[in-house]
DNA sequence: CATTTTATGTCAGTCTTGTTGACATTCCAA
DNA sequence: TTGGAATGTCAACAAGACTGACATAAAATG
C-alpha cells in the first residue's frame, strides 16, 4: 500500500497477478468466441477446425507446400496429412506435383474449397468486426501488439510474413 | 481509393478485410503461444489442459459445483467429469457432498492441488506479464476490450463474476 | 554414379478430450 | 407419495492430436 502516486502515469498496476488473471480468463472466453461460429458451419460439413486451419492459410498462401503448412500449423505431418487427404479427396483442395521440386506438392483452394473458405471466414470476421467496431481502433491497436508480444518468437516470423504493406 | 481525408480520426480502415484477417491469425498464434507454457508442465504430470481448465477454476471459485464449473468450461459433464476423476484419484482436488443439497459437490482443491495449480498460472502469467510490459498498459487496456467484445454474451457474465472491484 | 538427405505419404497404435446414451441418486412440488 | 427435474457417474465412441516405422521419389552431395 501506499503506492500510489509514486510512478505517475507509469503505474505498473496493469500487471498485477489479478490483472494477469483477468487477462487470462479473457484469452480463454474470446477464444472460445472466436472459434464457435467457424465450429458451427464446419460441423454442417463433417469437418473440423483443422480442417478450417488447413483451408485458411492455403487460401492465405496459394500454392504453398505441404512443409511449409507444417511449420505454420504447429502439427505432425500425419495429422496434416489426415485433413488433406479428405480436402482432396472432397474436391477443395488441388494437390499440384512441384514444378522446380517434384518433391513438393503445391496446395491450391479449388473453386468449392474456395467458397466454403470464403463462408467460414466470413463468419469468423462478422464476430471480428463487431468486436472491432465496439472497441474502436486505439483498442484494436493495442489488441494486436499483446497479441504478437505474447507469441513465440518463431511464430511472430509467421505472422509478419507478406506483411510490410499497410 | 481517395478515402483518405474524410474521416479523420474516425478512420474505418481498421474494419477493412485485410486488418480483420490479422486479427484473426493474431488469435491463432498468440493463443498458442499462451498455452504452450502449461502444456509443457502438465506433461511431466500426465495432464492435460482439461486438467489445467478445471484447477484454474477450481481455484478461482472455491466450492464451486460441477454444474457451475460445466456452464463456465462448456462442455458436457460426461467430459468434465473424467478430469474430476483423476483430480480427486491423485488427491489433487476435494470432493464434498453438499451440505445443502446432497445431490450437489463442492470442490475445493487440495494442499497438492493448489501447489500445481501455482505452477501452471505462475508460467502463464509469465508470458501474459512479459506481453503486457512489452505493450504497455494503453494497449492492454485495448486488448481487454476486444476481447471481452469477441465473448459470447453469455461467457461475458462469467467473466465479470467476482469482478467488480479494480 | 553411388549415397545420403529431403519432402511427402501411409499404416498402425496410443492419448486426450470431446460427444451420446443409460442410469442412480436426490430433491421438490403436485 | 409419486413423478419429474436436477445432479452426477459409468460406458462406449469419435475427432484429432501424437509417436514410430516404413516407402517412394527427387534432390543434393561426395
Amino acid at each position: 500500500m501506499a503506492e500510489t502516486g509514486g510512478q505517475g502515469s507509469e503505474s505498473l498496476l496493469f500487471l498485477t497477478d489479478e490483472q494477469l488473471r483477468k487477462g487470462i480468463e479473457a484469452m480463454f472466453f474470446a477464444y472460445r468466441g472466436f472459434t464457435a461460429d467457424p465450429d458451427r458451419i464446419l460441423d454442417h460439413y463433417d469437418y473440423g477446425r483443422a480442417h478450417h486451419r488447413a483451408l485458411h492459410f492455403i487460401n492465405r498462401f496459394p500454392g504453398t507446400t505441404v512443409n511449409n503448412l507444417l511449420a505454420i500449423l504447429g502439427v505432425t505431418k500425419q495429422s496434416l496429412n489426415r485433413v488433406l487427404r479428405t480436402l482432396v479427396e472432397d474436391g477443395l483442395v488441388e494437390s499440384r506435383v512441384g514444378l522446380r521440386d517434384k518433391r513438393e506438392r503445391n496446395l491450391h483452394l479449388t473453386a468449392k474449397g474456395a467458397v466454403l473458405e470464403q463462408e467460414l471466414s466470413d463468419a469468423q470476421r462478422r464476430r471480428m468486426r463487431a468486436a472491432y467496431r465496439k472497441a474502436g481502433p486505439e483498442a484494436v491497436a493495442g489488441f494486436r501488439q499483446v497479441l504478437e508480444a505474447m507469441m513465440d518468437p518463431e511464430m511472430q516470423r509467421h505472422f509478419s510474413e507478406k506483411d510490410h504493406g499497410a
